[in-house]
DNA sequence: GCTCCCTTGCAAATCGATTTGCAGTAACCG
DNA sequence: CGGTTACTGCAAATCGATTTGCAAGGGAGC
């Protein structure tokens, strides 16, 4: 098995020490042109690609960020993920990707585990921690963003969409098609300010402002999921007095719930009108075509990511900023 | 700021040597019960983490895996994502990704730069470089799976699945409904062994088999998106002498198809039949549904995550292996 | 010619965990 | 009671790159 190049065969090929290489390599020091050019001959002849566990070692830099996403197969996030990708690979950082199905207990234990892998940086959208329990599990000055429809500068750099602006422009459209009963299909009912409770608050908020009633038993919650969206609206449909409009905390849920619907053959929107959140490539593409929020995913990881490489770049003592990018009503077909 | 606890300070806190400590924790050596016990309560209270990347050093072990995909925005992608994801993560590994755009020089550039951050191995399906590129990039012993339609087992290890099957049932699907005349959409056209030209490779042989014309000018090429399918199908479309049905190398491709029988205002599938690549979740969902080859994605991902996984354990000297998942056609409305 | 500075290079310490070689103690056997 | 074995523990070397302190050599200035 042939070893891997180490900076000392580069040395010893270009007739220097691995002081001299690391330092025509990095630039701290100067190296004279003839020198520099024997080493990156070396270099060349070698195929020498530095090894960037040890150099992370050394300077507590290994050029890696981490990524901690619900579900990466859900449709909306791989959106996310390619726009953080596409940011920090321009500065030469690659990602290190997690998981956490929403789990509270999963976000903080895989946040541990990249941070043993020392990661330079986190991006997370917590949906059942507290920004201040992941503030302390990273430490003080570790570059963390957060998602977050709240503002959280109190903990760290956060990134977020105005969730509140979209919801008002759907309960208004709504209204405005003298629909009043509107009921909201909300994501698993958790503690802490994931996007379903933040959703639904505005919901609420936006229906009161129109003097709209809110009934509680047409709120509920389920999974952001197809199948959440279908036992849920099934639920709603079914009932002695059901909504006439159900507005629901994700795309993926509406079209569960336009299964629903159709299962219950009613027809959409003129018995049922559905919006979704999101506006993920499927809700242009459902029979009918979903009515939605849109949510700047690719956007949102790219700014997630500028962030983090400020926050990076300028250490721990800048303050805290916030970036709130902006969600509209998308009107098709089904409200 | 707060520095991290270092091994040596646990090792003081218990009053031990470092050695000792490590050798606790990693059971190499024994530790009598009462060392182990104030080795374990100085952890606890120091809430001291090991460093991986000290570790990975050392070890060479760095308990992190690469994953190269062409494109995780792609809805196919984030399935096999999260099958790689849930079998590693069981074993205490973490996923770094990179997006290759199907672009032969990113592909080994990434795939170097993972290399230079120590992953213990690296799954990729290669678009444009050549599984025997990759092995001379990662090196004689590296642990490395492709995905692959073809058998790569001179190289690597690979997993892929049986598209020529699911392929074959689609054209002979196609033949007993009497329809003779078939186009193929195709992905961007390369040199090396990707999906595109594998299958339509496999249309082309179950073609001639059935004794069908396979017509060149009904073969075209596009990239594996809506808008790449949507121009391609129009380009087909226009043509004098149109096909009356469409394969497509993926389920993106042949919604955009559907989208350009609409504008074409043809019936489908009484004017044009339609048959897909994937079955991701919006084929279920478009109108009309869409009768498309199921691939089996996140099953792939397991089965390449199974594979690195047993060939790290093994060691380079097991013979390369290869596992085949199974395609087949489901039949909707849309062929 | 002497001093001072600048350039360039090297040896050695460092990052934090792991592992090997060595040694001290206790237990056990005949 | 001498000798062997088993059990524990430590000091030091190692993984590979970076960085600091030191110094040699050459050129410029007076």
């Amino acid at each position: 098995m042939i070893r891997a190049r180490r900076i000392a065969d580069v040395a010893a090929v270009a007739g220097v020490s691995p002081t001299t290489v690391s330092h025509a390599l990095s630039g701290k020091r100067a190296v004279s042109e003839a020198t520099r050019e024997r080493i990156m001959r070396a270099i060349e002849e070698l195929d020498y690609r530095p090894n960037l566990v040890a150099s992370g070692l050394r300077k507590q830099r290994t050029h890696t960020i981490a990524l901690l996403v619900a579900d990466i197969a859900n449709p909306y996030y791989p959106a996310v993920a390619r726009g953080v990708h596409d940011v920090v690979n321009a500065d030469g950082y690659v990602i290190l990707i997690g998981n956490t199905d929403g789990d509270g207990d999963a976000e903080r234990s895989l946040a541990r585990e990249m941070l043993a892998r020392g990661v330079d940086g986190l991006i997370i959208q917590p949906m059942s921690s507290k920004p201040a329990e992941l503030r302390s599990i990273v430490g003080p000055s570790f570059p963390l963003v957060v998602v977050s429809e709240v503002d959280q500068t109190m903990y760290a750099d956060a990134v977020g969409t105005d969730d509140a602006v979209g919801i008002g422009a759907a309960v208004r459209h709504l209204a405005e098609a003298g629909i009043r009963d509107v009921g909201f299909i909300s994501g698993p009912e958790l503690q802490a300010p994931g996007p379903g409770p933040v959703r639904l608050a505005a919901f609420q908020a936006a229906s009161s402002a129109l003097g709209l009633p809110v009934r509680d038993d047409w709120i509920v919650h389920t999974t952001f999921t197809r199948d959440g969206g279908f036992s849920a609206g099934a639920a709603l449909l079914a009932l002695d007095e059901r909504p006439r409009a159900l507005l629901c905390a994700n795309d993926l849920i509406a079209i569960g719930v336009l299964d629903a619907a159709r299962a219950a053959r009613l027809r959409v929107p003129e018995d049922l009108a559905v919006v979704g959140f999101d506006d993920i490539e499927t809700a242009d593409l459902v029979s009918p075509r979903l009515t939605t929020v849109m949510n700047p995913a690719a956007d949102l990881g790219a700014a997630c990511a500028r962030a983090l490489l400020r926050r990076i770049e300028l250490g721990p003592d800048a303050p805290y900023e916030r970036t709130t990018l902006h969600t509209r009503l998308v009107l098709r077909a089904s409200a």
